[in-house]
DNA sequence: AAAGGATTCAACCGCCTTAGT
DNA sequence: CACTAAGGCGGTTGAATCCTT
């Protein structure tokens, strides 16, 4: 079955918006605020879709948009969460006061994305003249599971782990589920950079670590809990089969550093 | 001054997730 | 549990602007 279009196009205007448009919208949200993106237009008297306003307040027209140039800071910031996160724009633009996913993935594609590949390879060149000895990495592969496992059925179930380092804990559908990522077990051993850590450390406090959906960190330089399992999920009528994402994350952190 | 190539960024598109029924 | 509507997100596009020749 194919999905209706989220909105009736027909009638409605496409393309930048102008002053006025922008003053009714402002001026609708002020009084109203949005509680119902798709009926906003119709009752404030726009001919946008829903999503076209929705979008033009949270990367326009919201009073707490940070305007102007991204300081360095900003931008080392977003480097590192990008390292850590991958191409997860909300989240690192949550962490930037006043800056919009929209903004910080602009950002990133013009200004960053050569810079942090060129602080990259200075970090390998580095890194290398250091190291003489050849030092070999066999790079975590996504690993496929059947959800027909018996560790992964029911509720709440925690597998025992050989070592802290490698447990990853995840809500899967309702599932509260741990895996073990011990390295003779699913995955190779998680190695953190502690300057990786330090630094989320310092943007995730305690209380978010249940926040922002499922999604949260653990720096006690032990543990990551993986909002990314949530993210690949992947099923089958037949086997339910998923992978685990947190591979990614892992690999993510492994080439920073390069070893 | 003009042409055209490069860059920027607002806006759109389509997919996914979530909430409600 | 299935279905639908709505919200949210990341990827992409294209017009406007900037820069170089």
């Amino acid at each position: 079955m194919v999905r209706a279009p989220c909105c009736e196009k027909m009638g409605l205007k496409k393309g930048p918006w102008t002053h006025q448009e922008d003053r009714i919208l402002i001026d609708y949200i002020n009084l109203h605020g949005h509680p119902n993106w798709r009926a906003l237009p119709k009752h404030a008297g726009l001919l946008r879709c829903g999503k076209s306003c929705r979008l033009r307040w949270i990367n326009y027209l919201r009073p707490d948009i940070k305007r102007g140039n991204f300081s360095r800071e900003e931008e080392d910031t977003i480097i590192q969460l990008h390292t850590a996160m991958g191409n997860r724009w909300s989240l690192i633009a949550g962490r930037i006061p006043g800056r919009t996913a929209n903004d910080v993935k602009n950002y990133w594609n013009t200004h960053l994305r050569s810079r942090a590949k060129q602080q990259k390879k200075e970090h390998q060149d580095a890194k290398s003249s250091e190291d003489h000895a050849m030092v070999t990495v066999i790079k975590p592969q996504p690993r496929t599971f059947s959800k027909t496992l018996s560790w992964f059925k029911g509720d709440n179930q925690i597998l025992e782990t050989h070592d802290d380092r490698n447990l990853i804990r995840s809500s899967t559908k309702g599932v509260d589920t741990n895996y073990n990522m011990s390295a003779g077990v699913i995955s190779s051993p998680i190695i953190l950079d502690d300057s990786v850590n330090e630094f989320l450390k310092e943007l995730f406090d305690e209380g978010e670590k249940s926040i922002d959906g499922e999604i949260g960190w653990s720096f006690d330089g032990s543990q990551i809990e993986g909002e990314a399992l949530n993210v690949v999920e992947q099923e089958d009528n037949e086997n339910s089969l998923f992978e685990f994402p947190t591979d990614e994350v892992i690999w993510n952190l492994l080439d920073t550093e390069q070893l």
